[in-house]
DNA sequence: CCTACCGATCGGTAGG
DNA sequence: CCTACCGATCGGTAGG
């Protein structure tokens, strides 16, 4: 790991427990054992880490779904692939999804405007996906827009809510959430059509 | 409206756009048109700013938990309580529920801790409703925490995903946000016992 | 509600 | 990687 790449990790648990705008350099600096001045050698601004961590995710996540995207399976199939690429990232990488959700917003301009531009494409891919499950009947026929939404808050969250429990089960929790989200939590009367 | 009702109205917009950090007093006194220096004599601190309108949420969220809890109604209804609430105080406060969810943070100390009660508890009866539902057979037996965490994740995240759409009609968004939650977005194959 | 000002801290640079 | 330092800005106070 080069020394870049350290200050960007441990950049990641600061920010990630205060917020970048919480964190100063000096703060950055000390969990090194540097001087503030120290790490201008290494990075040119304090933003260019907000930068890398964040457009690191979007990048990360946009090639995932064009992944998904090629294959061949039907609309279920294709949900529960997104999904599960979600939960794995969240689990093997929590602080840079936590810091893409809550310090987006402080990216510089250009920067702010690509990694806009790469989260509406991805929910665009992912809003296709569910329109196209509801023309094939294998969706239910509900509000686009709130599917969607629903989906993408409870994926986009997750980080911290996994924190605070002990170490669950990867693919017990990959089952539980793509079972929740697709199929809600209602139990269902299966036997309703005998009934009066 | 008083001056300070004033002043917390215009810190609402703002740290909701900015984040609370980022949002200086002579930032929020320019929106006024004073001077920083003039804005203690209305509060004593920024912080206090930020306490109130997230411990102010708080106890409105809680208070209404208790009002849910007083219903004699099966789970389902509750359940469908809880999230009418949510949705209701989110399209009359979005400002209020965007900060709490991105700045509880910055509170201090005995605010924290405070707030940290007030979400706890409302968490702890929102689990205990689950359950319940389970035991009753009202809703499916999967991971309860799981279930908590994506109702709550969608509902507390809705005022960003709110704010991007035109005048979306309240009751409509309440039935198709309570459908997903609780019956999923899979379709379910009615007639599936008569199949081989 | 203002002017004037405080000490602390910020991101970042010069120069070695 | 450090010392020394820059101008800007921060939350907040004194005193009117």
């Amino acid at each position: 790991m080069t020394r870049r790449e350290e200050i960007i990790k441990v950049a990641k648990t600061l920010f990630r427990e205060q917020g970048y705008k919480s964190v100063s350099m000096r703060d950055l600096a000390k969990a090194m054992d540097l001087k503030a001045a120290s790490l201008y050698n290494h990075i040119s601004s304090k933003e260019e880490i907000l930068a890398e961590i964040v457009l690191g995710v979007a990048y990360f996540f946009t090639k995932e779904m064009e992944l998904v995207k090629s294959l061949k399976a039907d609309s279920k199939t294709l949900l529960e692939a997104v999904i599960n690429h979600h939960i794995e990232l969240t689990l093997n990488n929590p602080e840079a999804i936590a810091i893409v959700n809550n310090d987006w917003i402080h990216l510089e301009s250009s920067h702010f405007e690509e990694f806009l531009e790469l989260r509406n494409a991805y929910e665009q891919d992912l809003r296709d996906m569910i329109s196209r499950g509801i023309e094939a009947g294998e969706i239910m026929p509900n509000n686009t827009e709130v599917m969607l939404f629903s989906m993408l808050s409870t994926l986009r969250t997750l980080h911290s809510w996994y924190r605070r429990r002990s170490g669950i089960d990867g693919e017990a929790l990959k089952n539980d959430i793509t079972e929740i989200l697709l199929n809600g939590i209602v139990a269902k009367p299966l036997k309703k059509i005998y009934q009066p």
